[in-house]
DNA sequence: ATCAAATAGTAGGACGTCCTACTATTTGCC
DNA sequence: GGCAAATAGTAGGACGTCCTACTATTTGAT
């Protein structure tokens, strides 16, 4: 996994680019560094996904619903697990849906809810992704284990500073 | 700041969704918080760039050109500052120019290329979008100055390992 | 000098995300 | 019971990103 080369060095862009003008040096660094490593993550993964006709959003959906107890989820559970705003999910399960790797199915006692099923199609299709999946190496091997685990509790703050988690 | 509540702990989700699945949760997990600060921090900005009709991507090509020696620049080397794709660059500059904040002109030697030159409104937008920006909390308060700079240098880990940085 | 290869930018399309309505249904208070 | 409010999902549109062509121009090797 190799990310699109760059012929400068982006932090330094950052630190030039706000440095003095919209805050603290480090906090822009901090900023525009998620920003540049959750595209190089999207990237690498979507790339693996691609030869299998999935994206990651769609692949994420795929081992939600494999993964539920029934094989099925509302679609408000689905975006709230994958946090995704109710039109999100209605466009994922459109097009999966178009590729018969999962079915829209009524909900038994709530009308207005619609069930997402994963079909065979794509339990098959899962088997398949989460191989190629498993085979990224999401360069996170920069990083030993105790930094990994370092770097999610630094998110960890940010996030519930923001709010996450509640 | 604050993100759209969630009613669940997402790295709890992470980690049940992933663990023993595709890879370490711990990886997992990672991969995840980034995604999901990643997008907190977009939306932060977004919302706040909002009232002054800009997105974050158009403020940066925004800044990027006010910063400029002569306050224009070729789109390519806009693209590269900006880590953007060629096409995406097309588009930023499309909406930037129909709102009058920049214009295309000609390069004065070489035909092939555009330069993009910021105007005057286009200025004082930057300034008053600034102020916006500048008044985020990034969320980073979270974190002290120490921690916001260890962030940063994890990441950066990872943006080596990826080939980043060259 | 010529002409193939590289470079700069655009067009058109796919995709994912969000937003603002809008419909259908269910809840819950009176 | 009845009706307002909440809830589930969709439609249509904006935006940013990327990709695959494609055109125009410049470079550079012969």
């Amino acid at each position: 996994m190799t990310a699109q080369p760059l012929p400068f060095d982006p932090i330094a862009r950052a630190a030039t680019l706000w440095e003095e003008h919209v805050g603290p040096a480090t906090v822009m660094g901090a900023v525009t560094s998620v920003m540049r490593v959750q595209q190089i993550l999207q990237s690498a993964v979507d790339a693996a996904l691609r030869p299998h006709g999935l994206t990651f959003a769609r692949y994420e959906a795929l081992v939600l619903l494999y993964f539920s107890r029934r094989g099925s989820l509302p679609m408000r559970v689905m975006g709230q697990r994958l946090q995704l705003h109710p039109t999100s999910v209605t466009n994922i399960v459109d097009r999966l849906e178009a590729d018969g790797l999962v079915k829209r199915i009524a909900h038994p006692t709530d009308r207005r809810t619609t069930l997402v099923e994963i079909t065979e199609p794509g339990r098959q299709r899962r088997a398949a992704a989460t191989e190629a999946v498993t085979s990224v190496d999401f360069g996170l091997r920069g990083l030993t284990e105790r930094q990994t685990e370092s770097l999610t509790d630094l998110l960890a703050k940010v996030r519930r500073a923001c709010g996450d988690f509640q």
